[in-house]
DNA sequence: ATATGTGCAAATCCTTTGCATAGAA
DNA sequence: TTCTATGCAAAGGATTTGCACATAT
């Protein structure tokens, strides 16, 4: 589900490789393109969950994906957005997040990254890398090694 | 659903407050009075799941937790090991965590730690706060302040 | 032409809910 | 007695699945 991540002598966690953000302005042949260079046959609905997906990043549902979709006067059915949200995930051009047991969320933005995550208003917003600094680090356990690292920053309304 | 946090100087992350462990040895009337000292009524139920789940600090699912009663002879509904669990919750006896989003997991060590989750074998293991240290913090976004921070080392079976 | 996606509805799985009964204070 | 918890079964909501039809190469 995530990237390869390596662990750099400075302790700060990276990708292995950063992969090419998918552009901003995400016009139908653009989002085919890059649905060929990931082995994804780019299909007229994956190019448009796509289109809205890549516009910029940002934290998607399913039934938000359809939701917008529908605003759009395309009609997908869900099964198609959960399996083409699915693939993508599995290829790496987005992000499963795991914040709201609620629902699965999926985050465009697959460059590294960090989350704050304001539990009064279910909103999620992205923590920058170079943000964070470890000067220390956990050994994983016997027999496995480091493949990724999920923060979730918590925050509430602020009190008085 | 997390307990009360804050940052100190020295940028280590820290429980405001650490309440007491709930004892290995839960014996029932240890675990009766643990739950009366919380302010909750020490049914025949809730100490069962208390005994259990007290036992030792340990990540268990609802459905973990009805089958070894089950298993134990003692006959829980599923609706009461929901009930109680998010009771428990609630009133800080065990902390909810999402790493899976499959099914929700009921930690009952309190203390602030973080977790390994083996992304091969869906196990969940601790790791202890000292083994982790910033050395920068983002900054919460106006008018939000810090209430909690996750941290989910992703991890699998060591390649070669 | 052949492999691959899509849509629909039903199925699944986790969790919550409503309500009558049982238990705690 | 009076409030609260429990159990059952049904409801709820997110996600997956099976299969016939449509579409891509």
């Amino acid at each position: 589900m995530c990237g390869d991540w390596l662990v750099s002598p400075l302790l700060r966690i990276m990708p292995r490789m950063s992969h090419q953000h998918p552009p901003s302005p995400a016009g139908a042949e653009h989002v085919a393109e890059l649905l060929r260079s990931y082995g994804i046959i780019p299909t007229f609905q994956r190019v448009e969950i796509g289109q809205l997906v890549f516009s910029s990043p940002q934290h998607l549902s399913a039934e938000h994906v359809l939701e917008r979709l529908t605003m759009s006067g395309i009609r997908v059915s869900k099964a198609t957005v959960y399996n083409t949200l699915n693939l993508f995930a599995a290829r790496g051009l987005v992000r499963q997040i795991n914040v709201d047991p609620e629902r699965a969320c999926f985050d465009s933005n697959t460059s590294a990254h960090y989350h704050f995550h304001n539990i009064d208003t279910g909103e999620l917003t992205d923590v920058a890398i170079p943000a964070i600094e470890f000067s220390r680090l956990p050994s994983p356990p016997p027999g496995t090694e480091l493949a990724g690292v999920d923060i979730v920053f918590r925050v509430k309304r602020k009190a008085g």
